[in-house]
Order: structure tokens, then sequence, then C-alpha cells
DNA sequence: CTTCATAGGGATAAATTTATCATCATAGGC
DNA sequence: GCCTATGATGATAAATTTATCCCTATGAAG
């Protein structure tokens, strides 16, 4: 990994912009409540995204405690991931953006935002 | 610039926090609502980013349409900055981040989500 | 014996974002 | 003339995020 070397913002917005801003996480918080928990079951339904990079973000969300994981010692290795109650308390934020940014999408089609 | 290579995500929240996600774009929106609109007046009130990055910020959300500029023929030159429609219907979504990511703050205190 | 699925991780590369430095132009103060 | 402030931008460096490749380990299936 690496180490931050410039000052961070304590604020709101940013805070959470970084527990929700990796390119796939939103992804995995909307497969986690459609109850899909392995990862390969989330490879499978995330197009694009490679095991290893699900894998990077979901650590990233364990550390922020918004997932949790469940082991099972069994054969094949079992793993399922879980929102924890930050996570939950995070759907209305998330459910708020996607509205936006669909509505977003609506009137500004066939552009993302920084290429319009 | 630079040209994007791999495909985005036509993710309502993928376009939200492209709109939102960078470093100092929620405290431009933040100065832009407490009717701070000039450059270097934004520069003096977000300590630690420079004139030069709050106005490549500040062109992405341009290029956004959630602010837009307006350029007065004096000397020294002037500009200010107003949020569009957009920009106002994203505030609600602000708030929304804030109380979170203040609520989150609160509880896993003198942490970055990344760092907990 | 080879291949597959499972989950993880090291090493490294590529892509992207943010910062730094320099420059231009204009007018005023000293 | 030199320094200030204003706003913009080009070139480049640094930081950060995301992706790719390869390897570990296990047991079953072929």
């Amino acid at each position: 990994m690496y180490v931050k070397k410039l000052p961070e913002l304590d604020y709101g917005v940013a805070t959470t912009i970084k527990a929700l801003g990796g390119k796939w996480k939103a992804c995995i918080l909307d497969c986690l409540h459609l109850g899909i928990r392995r990862p390969s079951e989330l490879c499978r339904n995330i197009p694009g995204a490679s095991l290893r990079v699900l894998s990077q973000q979901l650590k990233e969300l364990e550390a922020c405690h918004i997932v949790y994981k469940k082991v099972y010692a069994e054969v094949p290795l079992r793993v399922e991931y879980y929102l924890t109650s930050w996570g939950e308390s995070l759907w209305p934020v998330i459910v708020a953006m996607n509205e936006w940014g669909n509505a977003y999408l609506h009137h500004h089609c066939n552009n993302t935002p920084q290429e319009s």
C-alpha cells in the first residue's frame, strides 16, 4: 500500500466520498443489498471488475466498517460479505445520489459529466 | 488533459460521484452556497487549495453544468461563479452525504475511513 | 496429471487526479 | 522599474487509484 502524504479534510462529504467513491463500491453495495454475498458471485454480477479489484474494494469497505466478512471453514473456501449497520445507514445516501445521477443522465444523455 | 481509456459505468451513483468527487468540489459548492463567488475569495476560504487547482475544479463543475461563470469586463479581471439549477438540486444530496459523513466521523473519531 | 473453482495477495503497470511551477496580461501603489 | 492583485493556462511532477499478471492452497472432476 501507500501512505497519504497530504492532509485530509475532516468534512462530512469528503468522508462519504471516501467511503463510497471507489469505482466499484456502489455496485458492490447494490449487490449486497440484493443478497449477492460471495466474491465470485459479485464478480459475475459486475462485468468489467476482476476478482482482484473487487477484493481490494471489499477490503476497503471492510476497513471502513461498511461491510463485514464471514468466513466458512469449507473447501473450497467460502466467504460472505454483509452490510454492517453503517452500511445500511448509507443506503438512503446512495439512493439520493442514484436519483440525482440518473436524472442528470436523462437530461444530459450520452455523456458523462466530465465530458459534456 | 487526458482521455479516458476505460469504459465508464452508466450508474447514477457513479455520475454523482464524478460530479462531486473532486477533492475540493464539495468545499466549492459549500462556498457558493454561502455566497462566496470569486476564485480568489474561494482560495482564501479553502486553505490548502491553490488557485490553480480551484480553477481546474471549477472548470469541471462548469462542464458538468453544476456551476456557471459570469465574467465582468473589468480590470483586474473579475469572475463570479454561481450554482445552476442542477447545482441547486444537488444540495439535498450534499446535505445527506454530509450528515452521514459527520455521524461517521463522530463514531470513528480521529480516523478517516480508509485508515481506520 | 491437468484443469477448474474458491479466496487471497505480491509485484508491477497503467490510468487518473491533484499539485507545482512558470508564464501572460492589465492597472495601480510605492 | 518593481511589486501587488486579478484570472487563466501550459507543462510537468507527484500522488493516488485501478488493473494486470502471476502465485499460493485445497479438493473435486475429468
